[in-house]
DNA sequence: AGGTTATCTGCAATCGTTACCAGTATCGAT
DNA sequence: ATCGATACTGGTAACGATTGCAGATAACCT
């Protein structure tokens, strides 16, 4: 069991603490051979805790997600994961949603980390200060709050990548276009929602087949029975995220409607078996990974030249991957 | 910036540090109301590292997982999450597969956190001492190493669930059947290896195609191109896990295969999107948030009884779901 | 040999908190 | 008024490491 401190293995060397110290800070000590040994064995580890007060530092980066069940949370968490470095682990949170949680976090967070990557709920609708009050380094990743321009950030086009999607079956020769919809009150969700109405507008058409559900499998699922449930069902739908799409994909399925033959379906985010469904999947696609190696590198810059160096902010790109899910509307 | 300490606090409200300590202790003090509003006005947060220090504590359990990105242990970690409760947190290791950055973690995880929820690479070939030699409290979740008994675990009977994925195939009629394998190396790899040798010599069958893989999409489809490749290919294949049977199932795709009519395929884990294929894989199951959640239990159990605790061991079920991607040979 | 560096060393203060110990105020009972 | 019990309080020694300071040793030069 290990209580060995550093006064042990000085006892056990002949030397006094600050030797070892200063060995194990690599400096050049007499003994070091002795040293060496004597920490072998006696297993000694040196103790984080008494490092961390003496030095402020702790080196864990934490990351902050929504939901890690989520593949593109997984995949930010990886990229972040492979950006690490040896010298510094991560702390992941998984707020489950609640905004609540994820203020409780970011409390109990001070002091345990030396940054969080986050992707925050909501813009923050309690003022510009939230954030800030922690006193921690933040680097936003694919959300961003309202006073989002005081932090780091790596973003998506999102309002871009609606468009995208939007124009795409404008160009098919859809009207009746559906959005599910993310929350309005988070940054992807609001953005998203706006370059769909943007490119509807931009072709005279008006969203009257717009649903605000909350990027969940089972708001998917329900947001597409509604739609389907309407007398004048929608020819085509985008929705707001990868969660969703599988929820109305189901719905879809257990409905028994013909895609893209009654019904054309594009998502926003990508899938790893977006090609295993029939038909593969069409999505507007991003490069999470990419995304979460990218803010953690900013993190660790941001680490190295010190707090009072001003933000940057990144963005990646969104591309569409045309697969089978989408066709012409069959009655024109 | 807070930089503020608890003598601070004790200064502003003309008390002394202890009272300070003894108020956030939950101990009833005189001044409660003033203190309160100081710790308010101050912005006091207690340094987490001094606690550390001070009382051998972190509040922090860490989970060491291959890769984050396998639904399985996303579910795995969100069922942890949801168990952690509210005074304590976790810190996420993704070893990426190497059994080196595993090594690596848990030297580092000593002393930054009060235990370790982890799915071991390997069976540990190094000797009984490996994960003892930490000192740091263990639940094995869904694999476990050769000295395992040490430490409390969390697993699913990996040989019963491959033995019925197995004889499901042989009820079918399959004579032909394959297994595409986990790193035998691996308990999970191993085990289920175990269990389809044993229903195919219960049938009179000899493993002749038995593939190891190593858990990877890329592996499955590799795996999955040298099947379709002999001369005298099986009629139905078992995929260990869910990465290796997406891998499958895109080189069935690509090659143009029909499932189930000209193979029959089943995967070890369900996957979220298993009825979305078509057809609806057909898979062995198991509730990974379960297991996640029960690791999660036995960790703040063990922590709370004491080190000296006898190690626990849990099983969680598995089941057969039935889908549609499997169906008896064609030639018989 | 004597003087000057260059290297290494130990001492002790320090980081912010907790917990033990002894001390004081308050109160009711005698 | 005195006593004892109760309820808080403040001082201070830890927790285990790092680091500035000054002293010691060795190495080098003239």
């Amino acid at each position: 069991m290990s209580t060995v401190t550093i006064t042990d293995v000085a006892k056990h060397v002949g030397v006094s603490v600050a030797t070892i110290s200063r060995h194990l800070s690599g400096f050049t000590v007499r003994n070091e051979e002795k040293i060496r040994q004597a920490i072998i064995d006696l297993n000694y580890r040196p103790s984080a805790a008494a490092r961390n007060l003496k030095s402020g530092r702790t080196g864990i980066i934490a990351i902050v997600v929504p939901d890690i069940t989520n593949p593109f949370f997984a995949s930010i968490v990886e990229g972040a994961e492979s950006a690490v470095g040896d010298d510094r682990m991560i702390l992941l949170v998984n707020t489950g949603d609640s905004r609540e949680r994820e203020e409780k976090a970011l409390t109990q967070l001070f002091g345990r980390v030396d940054g969080v990557i986050m992707a925050p709920l909501t813009e923050d609708e309690e003022g510009p200060s939230f954030f800030s009050q922690f006193g921690l380094p933040i680097v936003f990743v694919d959300r961003v709050t309202r006073d989002g321009e005081k932090f780091s950030s790596v973003l998506t086009d999102n309002s871009r990548g609606a468009s995208v999607a939007t124009d795409y079956l404008i160009g098919l020769g859809h009207t009746k276009i559906a959005m599910i919809s993310g929350p309005l009150t988070t940054t992807p969700g609001k953005r998203r929602a706006d370059g769909f109405r943007a490119s509807l507008k931009q072709a005279s058409l008006t969203p009257q087949y717009f649903i605000e559900s909350d990027f969940s499998e089972a708001g998917g699922y329900a947001a597409m029975c509604a739609l389907l449930d309407r007398d004048d069902a929608p020819t085509a739908v985008f929705t707001a995220n990868n969660l969703m799409t599988i929820g109305a994909l189901h719905a879809l399925r257990d409905r028994g409607v013909q895609v893209p033959d009654q019904i054309s379906i594009i998502g926003f985010d990508d899938l790893d078996f977006a090609e295993l469904i029939s038909p593969p999947l069409t999505v507007i696609a991003r490069d999470a990974r990419l995304q979460g190696s990218l803010a953690m590198q900013m993190m660790i810059k941001h680490l190295a030249t010190g707090v009072s160096t001003p933000p940057e902010h990144s963005m990646v790109d969104v591309q569409l991957v045309e697969r089978g899910s989408c066709a012409p509307p069959r009655e024109m």
